[in-house]
DNA sequence: CCTGAAACTGGAAGCGCTTCCAGCCTTCCA
DNA sequence: TGGAAGGCTGGAAGCGCTTCCAGTTTCAGG
């Protein structure tokens, strides 16, 4: 027999009953919660082992308006956009500091209508406790909705065109600066760069960093070359940039899926690297590791990104004022560069 | 003015205040459901439209004893097996298949024990509608867990030793013996294997394919070197095979990751690919395109797999009963072999 | 032995929604 | 025109838990 196992769900009504005191008693046991006698606490604790009683979460929802789960809400077109192994490790790190928390973490891919439509509906009936919202495009109707949502937001990366009020970043523009200026440093003076979406923040603070160092050494810049962060995007692109500027020297890629679709292109165009061409990406992701040859990149906290936006997830929850937060990058050379 | 932005969320109470109807009229508008006027159902849309309601989903889940939500959990020691991008495609598909049953995705990354703990409270206090279990590794607690829940899970792969009711699985067997005969025909006779772990179904199976290929074409198999499924333990996989089979021929490796690491090491060795030394992969992942040279490997969907798994539960959770399911694989043929 | 404060306790009122059911009102046929 | 059939309607009873509050008990101090 040992405890025994319930057909139906107990309640905590028949472990108040089972332990002979009220309801309220057995409610405050479960919560740790003062005024309860020694005796009685024990009494209770004896039944929940019996009845093998686990509190239905639900309920507790309702009655303390509070739901117990936090949304990572993932925008863009195309749904397949997250299978970016970069999504995965930002939820690995919002899973760790939810999990912290006592918080569930709940998955919204927003790439149809209809996905922006739940999330709106889940913003608005504090189906969360709070969300947090990344890969935001220009105009994204999301951003606004997150504005009007009464519940805590916060942004994974800063929407174009929006200050949100909460946010954690990564220092894309120093990260781009300091990957350009250290090709320069090689020497490399015609340097490009092929730079992410510029409707997006991520792109446009990564071109501008490129800009920046151009600028400071006494370059120009060559105009943007957008990929959308793919590889084969980046082997586009670079096929593109190789026949309008055949004298360029080294390359800068907003993501390291781009800079391996450069190295191909490179490759197959008998380009040696970093003989000719030096290559450098950003995001440290496995594949730069992997790539032939391996790539020079910034690195970029992924995991701790999630984790952050988390963490300040959970201050907003519980009442508390965050401030936003840069993450620092850094530049991790290997053999491209 | 528009629509009034109540600062108060409104009940479903003051909708049928608003629209002059009792508060069961008003429900059944808002789920569709028979014996309502028109005119009642055009009142309280109204005063919906008024009020900018939307209904609580926590009090929903409380009446009908539904949740509305499935989870998804992976299990594993190492939180950042999860990182592998192979789960960030199961994940899109489940949530596109979710998505459609307007179910929420949750999901647990059961990698501590005390993340364990919360799966199981989840499974017992039917936190969820239903659950999508993932990567059981043999004695994996969870796996008894979830045979005595009381709610729909689907399993996400066989677990060692376990004969799950329902489950989704990719034919790893046929796959891997489908790779060997492909390394066979092209006239390797010295194959070996670099398979996973070995306390996994998967690296199970995925040995089975080429012990059985092996043994049809009248060769005898070598005995397992197993990686962890990641590139680091497929190039360490592939020195001690060098070095304990000088030689080898053809090798095939039970996931792209490690047959990544197996071309670095053979490249390092300065064994040339495919002429002297054909490799395969598992699981076309992007890395297999990106690899130098590009990895032949056996493609398996898994996106669908995800997929597949999400539309199980939901039978599951309508009450259907579905039958377990096993997705084929098919070869890609790239430079590697 | 009395008094007031502090510590407990349990009744009861919600949290916001669904759904059963009894009664009402149409509608339509004989 | 009467009455049965059936569509509508709203009251009320939950779903399982938290929490306020008033009442009771306990106990140290006088």
């Amino acid at each position: 027999m040992a405890q025994g196992a319930p057909n139906r769900q107990s309640t905590l009504d028949e472990v108040a009953e089972l332990a002979g005191v009220s309801r309220s008693v057995a409610s405050r046991v479960l919560n740790n919660a003062p005024h309860v006698s020694r005796a009685k606490r024990e009494a209770v604790e004896r039944a929940v082992l019996r009845l093998g009683y686990v509190p239905n979460p639900t309920a507790r929802a309702l009655a303390t308006r509070q739901t117990g789960a936090a949304a990572l809400v993932v925008s863009g077109e195309d749904p397949s956009i997250f299978a970016d192994p970069f999504f995965a490790q930002v939820i690995v790190g919002a899973s760790a500091a939810l999990e912290e928390a006592e918080l569930h973490l709940m998955l919204c891919l927003a790439a149809s209508d209809r996905g922006r439509r739940r999330v709106e509906r889940l913003l608005r009936s504090k189906g969360a406790d709070g969300v947090m919202l990344m890969a935001l495009r220009e105009d994204d109707p999301l951003a606004r909705m997150a504005e009007e949502a009464e519940i805590p937001v916060v942004f994974g990366g800063r929407p174009v065109g929006l200050d949100p009020r909460w946010y954690v970043d990564v220092d894309n523009l120093g990260g781009a600066r300091a990957a350009t200026e250290y090709l320069i440093s090689l020497g490399r003076t015609r340097v490009v760069t092929i730079c992410g979406r510029l409707d997006t923040e991520v792109g446009r603070a990564r071109y501008r960093g490129y800009q920046d160092a151009m600028l400071a050494a006494g370059l120009e810049p060559y105009p943007p070359e957008a990929g959308d962060f793919t590889e084969s995007s980046g082997a586009a692109a670079m096929a593109a940039l190789s026949a309008r500027h055949p004298e360029l020297d080294g390359v800068f890629t907003a993501s390291d899926n781009m800079g391996a679709g450069a190295l191909r292109t490179l490759r197959d165009a008998g380009r040696r690297v970093p003989v000719d061409v030096a290559v450098i990406g950003f995001d440290d992701l496995a594949v730069a590791r992997i790539s032939d040859p391996p790539l020079t990149t910034v690195h970029q906290p992924v995991e701790g990104l999630g984790r952050e936006m988390a963490r300040m997830l959970v201050a907003l929850i519980n009442g508390q004022a965050p401030t936003p937060l840069i993450l620092p990058t850094r530049l991790v050379t290997r053999a491209s560069a």
